[in-house]
DNA sequence: TACTGTATAATTGTATACAATCGTACATTA
DNA sequence: TAATGTACGATTGTATACAATTATACAGTA
């Protein structure tokens, strides 16, 4: 059991619950529903083609997960997130990305940095050109390398839960990557994990997410 | 909905399936389940009195919760938790634990911090008596009051989750509290708090939790 | 008008019936 | 004997029926 997530990944992609679960979660985070929408078990099993009871186990789990929140004999709401909850978010993910950084000087495989040094560079290629898009997705990527990279499934689960709320809070600001100040972060901490500096690695994958909370203010989560 | 946990607590104690929920989950950190025991839903129905859907609801939550694992078409079993499991939880955990304590001396209150001081006082006494039963309670109360102190409902919950597994590890290692020395850490991180000073209360709270692992390692985990 | 009680509809909570899946035991075959 | 196929039982997955709860509208009353 060694090798085991202690918080299981909701993989079961062919029961009706993983896919309404999966559904769910990727409506929410997209935007599709409001904050505080009222989700309706038949309307949404309705609108999968399902019954009531994978719906609600679904439900449960988007519960925990943080996404929804329900109140007992009266429904499920599409949960807000505050100006605080994010800045604790951020400030939280600072540490952990520390930690993850550091761990991945001591853990991370020949093909993990690979990748990485590849994602560098493509995003500076995709940086010069304009292409957000891309930007944006190989920011994420970025970062679940280095998760991944950590060697600790306890830390890769935490992080890659709370990127689910990076994301949402990207797609309410629209705020897209920083651009090339962001690339020039990554790259640095990459140095630094291939180097083996686990000090340096921890220290500016900490920075890298704290210039990225006070972008995000900047980019008008403040106003909005 | 500012003030509201994005990460829900799991209240619903007068459901079936809360109730259900908390039984379990007392059940399984108290160790009355075997590792990689198999849980079969009518099983637990009838133990409790109820009818397979709310075992199943409360199954999904465990399951995100990490303390039973979800095999499709198969069953539940209990995790088990590995030595590596173990020291990752106690790392990310020590960062996160600094946090609490930085936040807590900007938003403790003061009902709070009389608490924290009792707290110590109380664990004092017990420690001299050698009430060891006491002073795992305090010890265990003393890191929740700082939870709520830190002011972020997030990283309250996060590190709640993180306790389970605390407890967990010390039932089956059957290490209590470390006595004296862990109460005179205590100590240092309250004063901290109440002097304002977040980086020595970082700082303080951080080794802590690592010297805990440490104690931890000592007591035998490494053998058992 | 303002307040209170009640009937009703909508929704969630739970139990149960049925379908699908998996493991095991046992028979069959080479 | 060893390998393979298959029938059966046990268990989970899903749908549906029924119970409990909640909110709302509306009538009655001061």
């Amino acid at each position: 059991m060694s090798e085991k997530d202690l918080k299981q990944e909701v993989t079961d992609k062919y029961s009706l619950r993983g896919r309404v679960f999966s559904r769910l979660r990727e409506d929410i985070l997209s935007g599709k529903y409001e904050e505080n929408e009222e989700l309706r078990e038949v309307a949404i099993g309705e609108e999968l083609g399902v019954s009531r009871t994978p719906v609600r186990e679904a439900f449960r789990q988007l519960e925990l997960e943080g996404l929804i929140r329900i109140v007992p004999n009266k429904g499920a709401y599409v949960t807000g997130i505050s100006e605080k909850d994010v800045k604790d978010i951020y400030m939280i993910r600072s540490r952990l990305e520390g930690l993850a950084a550091r761990w991945a000087t001591e853990h991370i495989t020949d093909a993990q940095l690979e990748e990485m040094e590849e994602n560098v560079y493509l995003a500076k290629f995709h940086s010069e050109k304009g292409h957000y898009e891309q930007l944006a997705e190989l920011d994420n990527r970025f970062h679940e390398i280095m998760y991944e990279a950590s060697g600790s499934k306890m830390l890769e689960h935490q992080l890659k839960d709370f990127h689910q709320y990076v994301i949402r809070v990207r797609k309410k600001t629209l705020s897209s990557a920083r651009g090339p100040k962001s690339n020039l972060e990554h790259e640095g901490i990459m140095l630094a994990i291939k180097n083996r500096d686990g000090d340096l690695a921890e220290k500016l994958a900490h920075e890298h997410i704290l210039n990225a909370y006070e972008n995000l203010i900047k980019a008008g989560l403040a106003n909005g």
